[in-house]
DNA sequence: TATGAATGAGCATTCATTCAT
DNA sequence: GATGAATGAATGCTCATTCAT
């Protein structure tokens, strides 16, 4: 007697995901009680651990959610058509760093990086992710060197380094800072890069 | 043993801040109990609730020393004699970033990031301490511009923004990527700056 | 074991009560600690805090049972047809201020006392309790009146107030003299109304 | 070297108890700590416990102090010149209830009967005091038959018993209602005695 | 002698997880 | 399946007492 479907367990977990999620911005992962993702996902503690049947699983599932999608969508960026400058590009990257969970994103995202800390197994997800953000943003700076927005200059996979770390600078200003836009910080960063005098350039 | 000196009784808690940082590198805030403190300090609980009047308020302690003391360091580089260039800034900025506590440095900062998301206090230091470290950059980037180290183009403030944000970013990709070094980072860095192609310049 | 009745809740909050209640005839509120009541009441501590929140809860809904039900007790002689005598009076007074929790109940007074001597809220209660008792005795003290068992001289008010007045007395000695009877007291106390010489009443 | 005279040693140990009177009268004896009793008295930790070499003595101290000295200052109106009244004995008795310590004198009195509930020390202390108070009532109802102020009826062993037993009523209701004042207890009491209708008279 | 830092067993309470219904 | 009462080890913190100085 399967009873319920596939899709309606699909919504259950991803139920039981975001209220977790919402716990976790408020008050981390390891403030926030079993009771406190029963509580706010409606359910009961039983239904709860059916989807996910340990405390560590479902953070290490907060985690995969939380580490976003930022490859997947320079990804596209790679394949649009037409002259990509670097504004372009940090733009969606920024853009990117904040879509996952909304205005709860750099909450979550700061608390995954904590717990990178301390699970080796969140350690190595978020290793892998920031892998391939590199290469796809390697792949982006030399697409901007073949467009001619970006100068010749320089490796490319650590200036990909460089920019990727970026996006964690922006993510925690922005918690610390409401202030903080993605313009002001999109103008920033390009106004720094084609920073070196002419003296240098000759 | 009453009546000790002040010293004594600075090492004490010194060396408790000492113990619970190691604490908090390995297992985070929320996961290092009073009593890992208390063994790490080879101290009694009485000891140690002598000095820090709640855990809170050794997770403060901690996380005031790990914000660290980058802007003291930089304000030195500011005064000091010769042609300032970007890259020595930059050098100058990432040893600050791990001085403070040696190789836990980026785990301890991670969990602060973590903990100024739910602790306001923590917040205002983490918040304050940035914001004192952007008028320093804001003043170096000055420095530089006039010593003729990096072009005339763009809003300092801005700049400097992003430059702090490249803090984090090198703090997190050290913790996941323990083959990253100062020397590439560096390296990355002054590559991307100045790296606007000739065309644009004109 | 979920989906418990409402009346098996109700039962172990009155084990609870009732082995807590045990504990602070023999130790009093402060030196009763969780860990007695667990033990005494054959559950889990998560069990016990499922049911009172605090400690400070359990002590008041144990005052609250404590300080009895003298006053519904009396309210029904008030009722009683016939000719209703003090000594009659008196004795059901007594006899109500021990039925409570039988034996344990002068120790439980006791500490329900000195409670209310630093827990406001339980002073309240306490004070509301004397007052009705005082109300209901006021009644009473007119009632023997009316049927002729009791002089015409006084305030029925303030003669309540001392009538109140003498069971505290009555649960304290009989706490510190184990000789101490009900009869004896009941006997005193009437030999006592009435003991005005003839040469006053003129 | 005695180097401090006696006179000071007892003047210490009296400030001592004073202050930690104060405590209980505040908080109970359980919920004192040592440290507030230290505080409050102004002294060390050592210092304290060179005059009791314990809480559990430091209590049986103030619950000495607190028994008070009811039975003294009535056996001096036993030997007081003059017809004597209920009402002169009933005046001095409550007077004698609150002496001790003023105000605190029924906060701490409740206390102690707390006390005595689990500490035979306390216990045996408390019930000393109160035969020695019986049979000071008793001569005293004695003293007033033979002055004509009382009826010749009944048992004055049984009679002081409950007259005795109007003290710690009093004392709790003063505590539980600030309204309550020595002169309408009297009133209440001398009210009651003598209140047998004329037909019992007979 | 007087001090007060230090001790460490003990306390109230929490919380991830289970399992009888 | 779903529920939620129950478990009990673990947690943050307290406090009577001691003793080195």
């Amino acid at each position: 007697m399967p009873k319920v479907s596939q899709a309606h367990k699909d919504a259950r977990r991803q139920q039981i995901l975001e209220a977790a999620t919402r716990c976790v911005a408020a008050q981390g992962f390891h403030r926030t009680t079993m009771a406190d993702v029963i509580r706010e996902s409606d359910l009961s503690a039983g239904a709860v651990y059916g989807y996910f049947k340990s405390k560590t699983e479902l953070i290490r599932a907060i985690a995969d959610g939380a580490l976003g999608t930022a490859a997947d969508r320079l990804e596209q960026l790679l394949e649009a058509p037409g002259r990509l400058t670097p504004a372009r590009v940090l733009e969606e990257f920024l853009a990117a760093a904040l879509e996952a969970y909304g205005d709860t994103s750099p909450r979550v995202a700061v608390q995954v990086w904590a717990e990178a800390a301390r699970d080796p197994e969140v350690a190595a997800m978020a290793s892998d992710r920031i892998h391939t953000l590199r290469s796809v943003v390697t792949a982006l700076v030399r697409r901007c060197r073949s467009d001619g927005t970006l100068g010749r200059r320089g490796d490319p996979e650590l200036m990909a380094q460089v920019l990727v770390g970026a996006l964690p600078g922006y993510v925690l200003q922005r918690l610390l800072d409401p202030e903080l836009t993605n313009e002001t910080y999109v103008r920033g960063a390009t106004d720094l890069i084609g920073s070196t005098p002419a003296v240098r350039r000759r």
